[in-house]
RNA sequence: GCGCCUGUAGCUCAGCUGGAUAGAGCAACUGCCUUCUAAGCAGUGGGUCAGGAGUUCGAAUCUCUUCAGGCGCGCCA
């Protein structure tokens, strides 16, 4: 009797790069092989099935396809790997999705595809249309995504830029991957940031000079405008100047802001009316900001819906006592400290300070507790990288509110500096102005703008050079893989305008009489591997460097044959390839979150 | 001091869970437009993958270590 097959789920054999339904069957194919002619035992068998890699070659001259399974099987079997992997070649060569097999190099198996197996790719291509890249090779998952968070207390910088594009570009490779994608933002809009805001256009509204205004305090134009919206709404401010200045020590600054705000809470009748028009507008540049860089998020979440320690229904107080009953939390001098020893962070960290007022990460850890109660499989937090000494004392949280801190997966996201004429663009003027997310948006563009940003791996720091953002050359890779698309999308109107509409088939390359489009077939036919390992990896610039090697490989094929006076046949060939080259470049931008080109 | 990240061609960077001769662009040199977009293509030169040790059939990739650089270590957010 012959041994069972065994059979691993896809999600077992996620360790596969390349996921291509020709290579489920080739591994079908290998793993009898084992079974029928080496006689494996199952779990020898199961042992190899986990180790070994069939993938999709980087090079035609390698064949379409490629396995390791004989190298790895030989250190299982003891057996001599390229004897192996000739029995193997001749073994899958009898069967009529393949052309040809034969053992390569130190034992691998190369495997060339029958003609027709090989366009399955493009045939697929053009049937999913924008749909091509999108799988499900992993089980479905309910993800949260929490990115961007910035404080509503001025305008997005553009350190918030790559946080926003990186994000918003995860959660749409992982909606690709056939996962439910929630994003979220988390408004910090309660606590001392926000009181500072209020107290600055309070003292805008107090006819303060530039010179006049508190260190701590902000100072960049939006705070006069907000305070010349407010007049313009007829409210005249009750204290003035001096009096808010009157006796306020000016030695440390911090305190200095503090006592301010202190003054003007105590003496003016306006003070929550000019905060909610304050955090309104700021809240509104924030949103728009954001949608002019096609980041949406489907949840504002705000820190003040947590509600106060005073409350004992509300989410704060609740998730505060549920860590005190799960005994984490304790109390010493006067102060509430959570253990978190159990993430191994350096010291244990202060919930509720001495004089009863809750810190931010008091705070945060009642939003992760609604995060968790809200049913996610996986938590994933875009932070800047300034925050990784955080990461361990949140673990540490979710662990105490009997969630698996597994479940929760923080992405830093590092700086990115600006570049101009070669020169460091300044982030920060003396007046408090700032080069904004919106200034880069308004300058290269929305489509540009998350390009580079998305250009490098997110938790490098990023050198973003807006010259070259803007180049008419090569070197902007943005414009060569636009440009790519825009050369197909041309050469398909033309094609229309001659022949009315455009092919179905491509039966010159399945017949083999054209070859010239294989290089291009072969690249179309890793892209859904190319998505999918973005999306495991959380890394959209896998996707970039692809696109960029794709358009290569385009624009070399475009020089070396002119197309439309190519035959009939060859044309109506060549066109259906390139239609699902077009529809790759598009759908691996659109992953991205940038609009392909039609025309440049 | 502790923690995280980085070190690949002159410059800017790719290199996926270890795989077959280490890649691309720029810069240098050389070719290709009376024909579909030259924002393009083709070619030449250029590398002890920071140093050392280990694991392995096989290491830029994994482990340890040394050196060099960046960042973070508040009852701030």
């Amino acid at each position: 009797m012959k041994a069972r097959r065994l059979k691993l789920t896809l999600e077992q054999r996620s360790t596969q790069a390349e996921h291509n339904y020709m290579i489920k069957d080739i591994n079908e194919l290998i793993d009898s092989f084992f079974i029928d002619f080496c006689s494996i035992e199952p779990k020898m068998l199961e042992t190899l099935q986990k180790k070994y890699t069939t993938s999709i070659t980087d090079d035609l001259s390698k064949g379409h396809i490629t396995s390791n399974v004989c190298m790895i099987a030989a250190g299982i079997l003891k057996k001599n790997p390229a004897e192996l992997s000739k029995n193997l070649a001749a073994n899958l060569s009898k069967f009529s999705f393949i052309e040809s097999a034969e053992s390569a190099g130190p034992g691998f198996v190369n495997i060339r595809l029958s003609r027709q197996a090989f366009l399955n790719s493009i045939n697929i291509a053009n049937m999913e249309l924008e749909n091509y890249g999108r799988n499900s090779f992993d089980s479905k998952k309910k993800i949260q995504i929490e990115f961007v968070s910035a404080n509503p207390t001025g305008p997005l910088h553009v350190g918030h830029g790559r946080g926003a594009a990186y994000g918003d570009a995860i959660g749409r490779i992982l909606e690709a991957c056939g996962h439910e994608v929630h994003k979220e933002y988390y408004v910090n809009d309660a606590g001392r940031q926000i009181d500072i805001l209020t107290a600055s256009v309070c003292l805008r509204l107090a006819d303060l000079e530039d010179n006049q205004m508190p260190e701590s305090s902000y100072k960049g134009g939006y705070i006069k405008d907000i305070a010349d919206d407010f007049r313009s709404k007829s409210h005249d401010f009750d204290i003035s100047g001096e009096e808010i200045l009157n006796a306020i020590p000016l030695d440390d600054a911090e305190k200095q802001i503090d006592e301010i705000i202190k003054k003007i809470k105590a003496g003016s009748s306006l003070w929550s009316k000019v905060k909610k028009t304050s955090l309104s507008i700021v809240l509104d540049s924030i949103k728009e900001d954001l949608q002019n860089f096609n980041v949406l998020h489907d949840d504002w979440y705000f820190e003040s819906s947590l509600g106060s320690l005073s409350d004992e229904s509300s989410s704060i107080s609740q998730a505060m006592s549920k860590l005190e009953k799960e005994g984490l939390a304790y109390k010493e001098n006067g102060a509430l400290w959570l253990d978190t020893s159990s993430s191994k962070d350096d010291k244990n960290r202060v919930l509720i300070r001495e004089d009863g007022r809750p810190t931010y990460f008091a705070s945060d850890v009642a939003y992760h507790k609604n995060k968790i109660d809200r049913g996610f499989d996986e938590l994933i937090n875009v932070w800047g990288a300034d925050h990784h000494g955080y990461i361990k004392r949140i673990e540490a949280s979710i662990d105490g509110l009997g969630f698996d801190k597994e479940k929760l997966n923080v992405q830093l996201v590092q700086f990115a500096n600006l570049f101009r004429d070669g020169k460091k663009v300044k982030m920060s003027t003396r007046s408090g102005d700032f080069y904004t997310l919106a200034n880069l948006v308004g300058e290269i563009g929305k489509d540009a703008a998350r390009f580079y940003y998305l250009s490098k791996q997110a938790d490098q720091h990023l050198d973003f050079d807006i010259d070259l953002a803007k180049a008419d050359n090569k070197e902007n890779i943005f414009y060569y893989i636009q440009y790519a698309h825009a050369r197909i999308c041309s050469l398909q109107a033309k094609y229309i305008e001659k022949n009315g509409a455009l092919p179905i088939s491509a039966e010159q390359i399945e017949t083999n009489k054209y070859a010239k489009c294989d290089r291009i077939i072969h690249e179309v036919s890793k892209f859904p591997g190319v998505v999918h390992r973005s999306a495991k990896s959380l890394q959209p610039h896998l996707i970039i460097y692809f696109l960029k090697d794709f358009a290569q490989s385009f624009h070399s094929f475009y020089n070396d044959n002119h197309i439309l006076s190519e035959s009939d046949q060859n044309a109506q060939s060549i066109l259906f390839c390139l239609n699902a080259s077009k529809q790759v470049l598009a759908n691996g931008l659109r992953l991205l979150g940038i609009e392909p080109i039609q025309k440049m």
